[in-house]
DNA sequence: GAGTGGTCTAGACCACCAA
DNA sequence: TGGTGGTCTAGACCACTCC
């Protein structure tokens, strides 16, 4: 249909693409230097970066601040019905996850996370917030909002570990129905720094809020999820 | 935390921000042109336009082709359970949803069609892409893939309508359990095109296999939202 | 210390849109 | 027809990574 125009960006988005289906690249391979790049298509390298830029959109190659650009893994498939939690989930699909844990304290809840949880202006809630690796590339900055009040003492747990798991061992709490907002957006601050990625990139920002058995809200989760790095899946009716 | 770089990109952002927070900008407003806003901010368009990329990455404005910048309106809240169709969604969030319908024909299915579909190699389908609007700005681009076999005579109809509505008037057909799968990545050239977007620009992909009443699978759709027109809702439990 | 990516400058030409 | 956005050039300096 268009004339499809011979846009420089476009050829070396084409022929990256070509390297990278036959394999020449391999997922996670690190690609030549921009300067490089930009000798070999015969071009500066603001419109290189250009073309890296629109890859990276698609979610082909990525970047990490300052070391360069790789090709970019397969997705991790997040079902949002089935929800295991999030080691169960990457372990299932051939994967290895780890969490770290960032920061962990009791502190004055913000307007939005009173509202979500249905709280009282100025309550305190326990705030923890972690960072999520798939094969050691870091995916997913989350922060989780508890109601203390369903979870004395949680601060002395291990929060590097599931937290689905801790409420059934510990306080005998299982979810219930769970909410989901889905929205793509740019990564804030906070979680561009955590992820290593550079401020403004697309992201994809989940937020959860969680009953248990009894309707209970229990908490919410804040959840920053490099672009690249999902794909969700539902079912209904 | 971080030294917060006096970044020339980011003091732009955080001034036009400002001016959009304040209302001086409406939504659906234009902004000024970037040789004009190059100007006011003493810098190149080349750095203006990286500011404007980073707005346009979080939603708060967006760029018609050729046009310019405006301000984005509100998203539109997608709810995943109960799946009203496009006219009566938009219309309940008080907004004007039109429908154009791009083109409608019987044609060989791809591979990935016959897949979803669970159709035997080289099967036909019905193709029909519509785009969609909300309050006149192009927000959706859709294909949807029709088994031909539960849907005689249906390129007769006014596809330009809710085919939700066609399904249950004309052939007695009622969605049953519907599949989705949501991915974050650049809008394919197609898309691009009819939203007017360049190419390349983050869009949201949603693609929904569904069932009738009684379990057969009848359609699929391939669903390309801007990126910053949706917010998807779904409960789960 | 060399090389890398992150950022920025100061221009240019073209195609298209609106007047 | 003038101004707009879309694209591209040919450099530059800095902070950081990696050796």
């Amino acid at each position: 249909m268009q004339p499809m125009p011979p846009r420089a960006v476009t050829a070396i988005c084409h022929a990256l693409l070509e390297q990278i289906e036959h394999g020449l690249l391999a997922p996670g391979g690190k690609l030549p230097a921009e300067r490089k790049l930009s000798e070999v298509f015969d071009t500066t390298r603001i419109t290189l970066r250009e073309a890296l830029a629109q890859l990276e959109a698609q979610g082909l190659i990525y970047r990490e601040e300052r070391r360069g650009w790789f090709v970019a893994p397969e997705r991790l498939t997040y079902d949002l019905i089935e929800r295991s939690h999030f080691h169960a989930m990457v372990r299932d699909q051939g994967r290895v996850a780890t969490t770290e844990l960032l920061s962990a304290r009791l502190q004055p809840a913000s307007a939005a996370i009173c509202a979500r949880l249905q709280l009282p202006a100025l309550s305190s809630v326990v705030r923890i917030c972690r960072l999520r690796r798939i094969d050691g590339r870091a995916v997913l900055y989350a922060e989780h909002y508890l109601n203390p009040r369903y979870f004395p003492g949680i601060l002395e747990q291990d929060l590097a570990q599931s937290l689905t798991e801790i409420y059934g061992r510990v306080y005998g709490i299982r979810y219930g129905q769970v909410c989901f907002e889905i929205l793509p957006t740019a990564l804030p601050v906070e979680a561009a720094g955590a992820l290593k990625v550079s401020v403004g990139s697309p992201g994809l920002h989940i937020t959860r809020v969680n009953s248990d058995q009894h309707g209970h809200l229990i908490d919410c989760d804040l959840e920053y999820w490099r672009h690249d790095a999902i794909r969700i899946r539902a079912q209904a009716g």
